[in-house]
DNA sequence: CAGCAGGGGGCGA
DNA sequence: CGCCCCCTGCTGC
């Protein structure tokens, strides 16, 4: 140190970082990832899992969205809340009983100081894997500590630090060697097979979806792997759905609202699949034009849908934290894409020509069929409400109905009551089923698949106008001119023109 | 053209 | 009552 330097020193710096990590976890200040795991959600920092867990490391690395949600599944809520607390503090008390299943989930997890200790590791019984392959060479790869086991009926966890102890925390020493350790090639043999099994599963993905390459690697991930880790990250839907559905309870109910900036999301997101003016429909079907506007930090399939709306929906709905988070594309419409070479050689249109008008309500109606009927319609039933007796009169407006149901639906209109909260922003309902709907859009879900390309949509009437590009429907002919639209707004806007030129003769 | 939100109709549990 | 149906309007790229 050159001569007048001053060395100063934060004694207690060690123990302050910790107890404001703490601090900030409980309060939820500064929250930029959610851990969902059975119904329960966590607002957490990517700083805390990337540096206690190589494997939330990599996660994020593959995930540039801001606030990413990560689904846990094979892992106990109680078994993240004392991983969560081991990371944050550097200790937790955890049941003898349980540590072995805590020490699983962390080796899934890979937690330094359980999963990838420093120290040759105790003979424990429990220990499993952590027992193999451990080695002098780890210390550069984990900084962290120790597992102790204690006579007690209860174990405590911790890090090298206690209240008692001296101050070196695993948290805080994994701060100071965050690089070295985060960057390290001596990972452990165990590392090394759970990246080398990650990266093969993440190639033979790429290799069956070609399209997934250009989704990014963790779209690849996200879409059913064929054997899964046990914990995934934006697991499919449907494994999302049986995995939390059965386990709603109300745990978010304290999670504050931070009041973010509601809108400010989704207009990231838009997988556009507009080719711009096309007048030849066929010419309009090349799935090339979607995939230089996929978005690969969007491939990520954050995909919390029906769940989600079961475990939060309602008044005390968590008020999460989910600012400015660019908007995952779930992509759920390639299922029928073979990708490859890009050409249109899935589902195509009859011919793949441009189709007359009835050739294209036909497709239309075909569509209706085989897509959009759940037997409770049949075909053409939708296209228009049968009239009904209106018996029903709401006390507040004109509005009048046969329904009862409707009514009193129509009622919270004027109430103003929206019982259900949306988890990532400000967003309230009045109805379950449209928050379903705008919950969509935090997570990227796309349930609705082209047929015709690998585009897929948040709401079906997206999908169903997207669709008559391929079909070559245009539904709405202006009045005035041959011009026919295939949006509404887009005729209106015809419409326009004429008025323009009305005004102008 | 796509995304998003609000809304009413209607069926099944 | 929940859920899905479809329609509509507005907005932004």
């Amino acid at each position: 140190m050159a001569e007048g330097m001053l060395s100063l020193s934060w004694n207690n710096h060690r123990a302050t970082f910790c107890h404001i990590l703490s601090t900030l976890r409980e309060k939820e200040r500064y929250t930029d990832v959610t851990v969902a795991c059975d119904g329960k959600f966590y607002q957490v920092h990517k700083l805390v899992l990337s540096t206690c867990s190589e494997y939330f490391e990599k996660i994020f690395e593959n995930t540039p969205c801001k606030h990413p949600v990560i689904v846990l599944k094979d892992v106990q809520t109680d078994e993240l809340e004392a991983l969560l607390s081991y990371m944050y503090e550097g200790a937790v008390s955890v049941a003898q009983n349980d540590l072995a299943r805590l020490i699983k989930a962390a080796e899934v997890l890979r937690i330094k100081g359980l999963a990838v200790p420093d120290e040759p590791p105790l003979s424990e019984s429990c220990s499993k894997r952590v027992t193999q392959s451990r080695n002098a060479s780890d210390d550069r790869s984990s900084p962290h500590p120790k597992r102790r086991r204690r006579e007690e009926s209860n174990t405590s966890l911790q890090g090298a630090q206690t209240s008692t102890s001296p101050p070196a925390s695993p948290r805080v020493s994994s701060f100071e060697s965050e690089g070295e350790t985060h960057h390290s090639t001596s990972r452990t043999q165990s590392d090394s097979r759970w990246m080398d099994q990650r990266s093969s599963e993440r190639e033979d993905q790429s290799t069956d979806h070609p399209l997934d390459d250009r989704l990014g690697d963790h779209t690849a991930t996200s879409r059913s792997s064929p054997t899964p880790p046990q914990v995934e990250v934006m697991v499919d839907e449907t494994l999302v759905k049986e995995e939390m559905v059965d386990h709603v309870d109300n745990s978010q109910d304290d999670i504050v609202d931070s009041g973010m900036d509601y809108g400010s999301m989704g207009s990231d997101s838009r997988l556009d699949g507009s080719g711009g003016g096309e007048e030849d429909p066929s010419s309009q079907m090349l799935p090339n034009k979607f995939e230089p506007k996929i978005n690969p930090s969007q491939g990520q399939a954050q995909q919390l849908p029906d769940a989600v709306v079961e475990a939060l929906a309602g008044p005390s709905g968590m008020q999460g934290w989910l600012s400015g988070c660019e908007m995952p594309t779930g992509f759920s419409g390639l299922e029928g894409y073979s990708g490859g070479d890009g050409s249109q050689d899935v589902h195509p249109p009859p011919q793949g020509q441009p189709v007359s008008q009835s050739q294209a309500h036909q497709l239309m109606d075909r569509e209706t069929n085989s897509q959009w009927t759940d037997g409770r319609r049949t075909t053409g039933e939708w296209q228009g409400h049968t009239l009904c007796n209106k018996l029903h009169q709401c006390s507040h407006c004109s509005f009048n109905t046969a329904d009862i149901h409707s009514l009193k639906r129509h009622n919270l209109k004027h109430t103003g009551e929206k019982p259900f909260s949306c988890p990532f922003c400000p967003y309230k309902s009045a109805r379950k089923d449209l928050l379903k709907e705008h919950i969509h859009t935090h997570t990227g879900e796309r349930p609705h698949a082209c047929p015709y390309c690998p585009y897929s949509a948040s709401q079906k009437n997206i999908l169903r106008a997207h669709i008559r590009r391929h079909t070559g429907e245009k539904p709405y002919a202006c009045p005035f001119c041959s011009y026919r639209a295939i949006q509404k707004s887009t005729l209106k806007s015809h419409l326009l023109t004429h008025k323009t030129n009305d005004h102008s003769v």
